[in-house]
RNA sequence: GCCCCCAUCGUCUAGUGGCCUAGGACGUCACCCUUUCAAGGUGAAGAUCGCGGGUUCGAAUCCCGCUGGGGGUACCA
């Protein structure tokens, strides 16, 4: 058997954790679970202009809400500066980089001069032919450099765990720089160099990064190191097919826990997007993903993030967690915490199905806590008519004779009251109903009458029942 | 421009040469249940497997071309 897996999450925090990163995350997570590896979170912040260090709390935060755990890290690249310096002096006595002396500025003008021709720009190599005596004079003289890669002369193959076998012809890739000229090392040196030293064996992200696997693998070799096995995940676009961004709705973790999804939810749906355990299987908590999970099941394909199917599965989770739970998960969106909990619990279970999302259920528990502010205008026009005041009065008078309160009890009185009146029930319940909820959707009447009592009841029966009277004879 | 990748119902996908009259899920529609809305149940519509050529007795599955989409081509990550 291998050696067991080690795989990083390596975000950079120049933004929150996107569904793309986490959807990333998630895999190298499974990964790891499923054999039994280590799953190790990285920082790249070496990029000093665009870093912002707080966002690496907000991204450790998403990550424990999705109950990604880690086995190892948060490293910080900019702590490990070090070790890339050293790198970099190892290749330049190797023989296997070294230092250009071109300035940005040059460089910039060769390449508009390239594109002007319709051509790619590519760096020329002249550093390479600076013998090393000068290159060292120059150096030390205080004359700024980098310090560039020698690629090599022969084409690179990636035989890539999800994109498959990908060659590219020698001579397209140039030298590139490994350390800018202030002494910072460029994304692609210090993630070879860290996963290098950190033994990573599997690098699992997305295809973005597949056409610079090709230097990877060159620096891999350079720095005397196996490369790992690569697996490019295609990329995940919005519904319209655009790269997915908050212009679609939500595409941060912490955007969608405020649209009150739950972690679960959104890791099964996160999960589904490009890769299958076969079988039609779907829904699935984080272990008996980890258990089904392989690297070769991923689909190469680019998907598109369906908000409708991620509500639905979210629906699905909902309903499964008990009724204790929800009362606290509920409460940040807006369930007053005056809200007696009897009440929250009685009410939960009735509510709980007519709901995707917490957000959802805290809209529909509102009506068990507070009186409507107002009656729906379609609900007005269509039950609203003065002859139904008096049928509101009787029905409350009706159920204020049952004893006990239980909904059996009050739909009895209800039936029995409709049929007197030569009414369908509905006819009589749609009325009471937009008296206690300001509208015509709700769980089933009686037993939120049960809940909600006779004193709430005949407050709301009898606003309404003083809404639709008829006006004092105006004349 | 150059290099690389991708392409099955509207969407996520199953499918790795015969089991495919292409399966499942979301969504849609219908019916059932029903005091409303959901949920739930049952069922339906929906994909000439992007297009065109090959290979093969046989292709969604292999090969080539085309088209469309995406990525890379930075002293960004």
């Amino acid at each position: 058997m291998n050696p067991a897996p080690r795989v990083r999450f390596a975000p950079s925090p120049t933004g929150s954790l996107h569904v793309g990163g986490a959807r990333t995350a998630l895999y190298n997570w499974l990964f790891a679970r499923r054999h039994g590896g280590t799953f190790i979170l990285r920082i790249e912040d070496t990029d000093v202009d665009r870093n912002k260090p707080e966002l690496v709390d907000q991204i450790l935060e998403a990550m424990t809400w999705l109950g990604m755990t880690w086995d190892e890290g948060p490293f910080r690249q900019s702590e490990r500066y070090d070790l890339y310096r050293q790198a970099a002096e190892r290749l330049l006595s190797e023989g296997k980089a070294y230092r250009a002396f071109e300035t940005p500025e040059e460089l910039e003008a060769a390449r508009k001069a390239a594109e002007a021709q319709g051509e790619t720009f590519r760096y020329s190599g002249a550093g390479r032919e600076i013998p090393k005596a000068e290159s060292d004079r120059r150096a030390a003289s205080g004359e700024p450099f980098v310090i560039r890669l020698k690629m090599p002369d022969e084409p690179i193959v990636v035989d890539d765990v999800v994109q498959g076998r990908a060659e590219f012809p020698a001579g397209v890739l140039d030298d590139f720089i490994l350390m800018r000229s202030d002494g910072h090392p460029l994304y692609h040196f210090s993630v070879c160099v860290d996963d290098v030293a950190m033994g990573i064996t599997h690098v699992i992200r997305g295809v973005d990064h597949l056409a610079n696997t090709p230097k990877h693998v060159a620096l891999f070799r350079a720095l005397g190191a196996e490369p790992p096995r690569f697996a490019h995940l295609g990329m995940i676009l919005g519904p319209d097919g655009k790269k997915l961004s908050k212009r679609h709705g939500a595409a941060g973790a912490e955007e969608f826990r405020a649209q009150g999804l739950l972690p679960e939810a959104l890791v099964n749906f996160l999960a589904l997007l490009g890769w299958s355990p076969g079988e039609d299987r779907e829904r699935m908590t984080m272990d008996e993903m980890a258990a089904l999970f392989s690297l070769e099941r991923i689909g190469p394909s680019p998907s598109r993030f369906d908000h409708e199917k991620l509500a639905w599965l979210n629906g699905q989770y909902l309903q499964d967690v008990p009724d204790a739970r929800l009362a606290e998960l509920v409460k940040p969106f807006g369930v007053p915490g005056s809200c007696p909990d009897e009440t929250l619990l009685r009410a939960i279970p009735l509510q709980k199905p007519r709901a995707k999302t917490l957000v959802e259920l805290a809209q529909g528990l509102s009506s068990w806590v507070a009186d409507p502010a107002d009656w729906d205008a379609a609900g007005l026009k269509k039950f609203g008519k003065p002859a139904n005041a008096p049928l509101l009065r009787t029905f409350l008078a009706r159920i204020a004779a049952v004893s006990p309160l239980t909904h059996a009890g009050i739909e009895e009185a209800a039936r029995a009251l409709a049929a007197e009146a030569g009414v369908k029930l509905g006819d009589l319940a749609q009325p009471v109903r937009l008296a206690l909820t300001g509208t015509l959707a709700s769980p089933p009447l009686f037993e939120m009458i049960e809940v909600l009592g006779l004193e709430t009841t005949r407050r709301r029966v009898l606003a309404l029942a003083a809404r639709i009277e008829p006006e004092p004879t105006p004349s």
